[in-house]
DNA sequence: CAGCTTTGACCTGGC
DNA sequence: CGCCAGGTCAAAGCT
């Protein structure tokens, strides 16, 4: 029987009036579009874009997730693999980049990795592209606190943008480096994505499709899809436009799982599988990743965390991450489902608040090092092969925590650090030197100057534990495995940096951590955030 | 060969 | 009660 019963109504609305041929040609138009292989074809991004994400960026697993927003948002994205792994290109050599995910998987322990810190100005760059690009959106289900059954309508009012992101969305990135080897550009135009790839929902869940249907009033076709896991009575239903655009995607049902698990023969450990000893809940392979459309200049990778795992652990905010406009922009369907997110306790790819917002300043050649909130105890320290610079390694000192990472500089970027973290703190975030936490406190500004803007342009962690920070440092919090989130939009226009864009990238951040540690350095000084923030926004990009 | 997609047929509730 | 539309099934095909 049709349980149509469940699920969210969804915003469109059908126009049920002798359709029925209609129908049928719509469906045999439908059959003859074949999905574009490559649904970036024209790419808005002219090949001189140095987004890179080299091979492991997916932003196709974004849209799957189980709040894919597409308003003049952003667009959160589960997307773990997206951007875990190979994201970057931290070896040089493209070439072993394959290789090289997999090595991570096994060998998280290994501290042996090669942070690329390529320039950041080379990520900066991506702004142009951006500009130029009309439209670059990905909204993507935040992870929801809670599949509360039936729930979750997304629809989108700006189809669009939509073309990318679905398609980006849709698949996994086979983004193999056309780019300079070992840059760590990524070259969407050379990015392939296979049809069936892109259908890989990496959300975190994986689903089956389970039907399609022609829906009346809609030339968009609709797909059913069930979580694959067991007992897990999980629903969604996706409707694209032929050309593969996302226009909606209602979630029905809750997962009685955590996500990370996948059947899929593809990548699916090294995408969703955390390191074992990221395993815990917390760990969210879910990222947000959002590009934003010409006004906007926005572009943010954010992790969101697993919609059954963890969330208590955000305070979600069900705030849409806006960049450059108000939310006043959105459509009334936006804004009612931004408050259907809200009630439901859903979340608007987006920004969302949580306990242990920290963040990391970081520039191309300033570096602001601070601390993470945790407490360290330095057990070694040696000079590791290809990098001049020392590198010290350190333990979290918490009871029963075995966290570790080592710092290290660049070795072409002195001011560069890099921070590896191995493993996942199973504590919180020790109370804070003196007065609590800095970075939660730091979010909590208001001033103008919002306090850390971190050009963090890319979310680079590996898929084991290793969390691995560079330059444009991307980690996922050891303690809540949560991914970071890049907002590029800050890159965009150092004009439109405004205070709004940066406070809500903020925001946005506010679950992610990110955080380089230096060596050696642990006073954290408010004032960095300034220089930084001075530094950042007197380059010229 | 497993897992997934495709797709026409079937089922069910609403009108 | 019949029609209609949406949702689901399941065999066939694909990767």
């Amino acid at each position: 029987m049709g349980d149509h019963s469940n699920w969210e109504t969804s915003e469109l609305s059908h126009n049920n009036h002798h359709q029925n041929h209609q129908v049928g040609l719509d469906v045999l138009k439908f059959k003859s579009v074949q999905p574009p292989s490559l649904p970036l074809s024209p790419s808005p991004i002219s090949p001189s874009s140095y987004l890179n994400f080299s091979s492991a960026f997916s932003p196709s697993e974004l849209l799957n997730s189980p709040l894919f927003f597409p308003s003049p948002n952003i667009f959160a994205s589960p997307t773990t693999e997206a951007l875990v792994g190979q994201s970057f290109n931290w070896r040089n050599g493209s070439g072993e980049e394959q290789q090289r995910g997999k090595e991570d998987e096994k060998n998280y322990s290994d501290f042996s990795f090669q942070s690329q810190i390529q320039s950041s100005l080379n990520m900066f760059q991506v702004q142009e592209p951006l500009k130029k690009q009309d439209m670059w959106k990905f909204n993507e289900p935040t992870k929801q606190s809670d599949f509360s059954s039936e729930r979750t309508a997304t629809k989108s009012e700006y189809p669009s943008i939509q073309k990318f992101s679905s398609e980006m969305a849709a698949g996994k990135p086979e983004i193999q480096s056309n780019s300079v080897p070992g840059s760590g550009y990524f070259d969407y135009t050379s990015a392939s994505l296979s049809v069936r790839e892109q259908k890989r929902a990496e959300d975190g869940f994986n689903w089956r499709k389970y039907g399609q249907k022609q829906v009346k009033g809609s030339e968009n076709p609709r797909s059913y899809y069930k979580c694959t896991h067991p007992n897990c009575s999980v629903k969604k239903k996706v409707e694209k436009t032929l050309e593969g655009q996302i226009t909606e995607i209602v979630y029905k049902g809750q997962h009685n799982h955590p996500k990370l698990q996948s059947t899929r023969r593809t990548n699916s450990q090294s995408i969703n599988q955390p390191s074992s000893s990221c395993t815990n809940s917390g760990i969210s392979d879910q990222s947000v990743v959002t590009l934003g459309n010409p006004q906007m200049d926005h572009f943010s990778i954010q992790e969101d965390s697993s919609a059954s795992v963890g969330e208590e652990n955000f305070e979600q905010t069900s705030q849409t991450s806006y960049s450059g406009g108000d939310e006043d922009n959105l459509g009334p369907d936006a804004k009612r489902w931004k408050e259907d997110n809200k009630n439901d306790g859903y979340s608007v790819s987006g920004s969302r608040t949580v306990r242990e917002p920290r963040v990391v300043v970081q520039t191309t050649s300033e570096i602001d090092i601070l601390d993470d909130g945790f407490r360290w105890r330095k057990y070694g320290q040696k000079v590791v092969k290809g990098n001049p610079n020392a590198r010290s390694y350190y333990k979290c000192t918490a009871p029963g925590c075995s966290v570790r990472k080592h710092v290290e500089r660049a070795a072409h970027d002195i001011k560069a650090v890099i921070t590896t973290y191995e493993g996942k703190h199973n504590h919180d975030v020790p109370a804070a030197r003196g007065s609590g936490n800095y970075y939660m406190n730091r979010n909590s500004l208001n001033s103008s100057i919002p306090a850390p803007i971190r050009p963090s342009a890319v979310n680079c962690y590996s898929n084991s534990s290793s969390f691995t920070n560079s330059l444009y440092n991307n980690t996922r919090h050891p303690a809540t495995g949560n991914q970071e989130s890049c907002s590029l939009d800050k890159f965009k226009n150092p004009g439109s940096f405004g205070y709004s864009a940066l406070n809500r990238s903020m925001s946005s951040h506010t679950d992610h951590a990110q955080y380089t540690d230096a060596a050696h350095s642990k006073a954290k000084d408010e004032r960095k955030d300034d220089s930084f923030l001075q530094s950042f926004l007197s380059k010229d990009y």
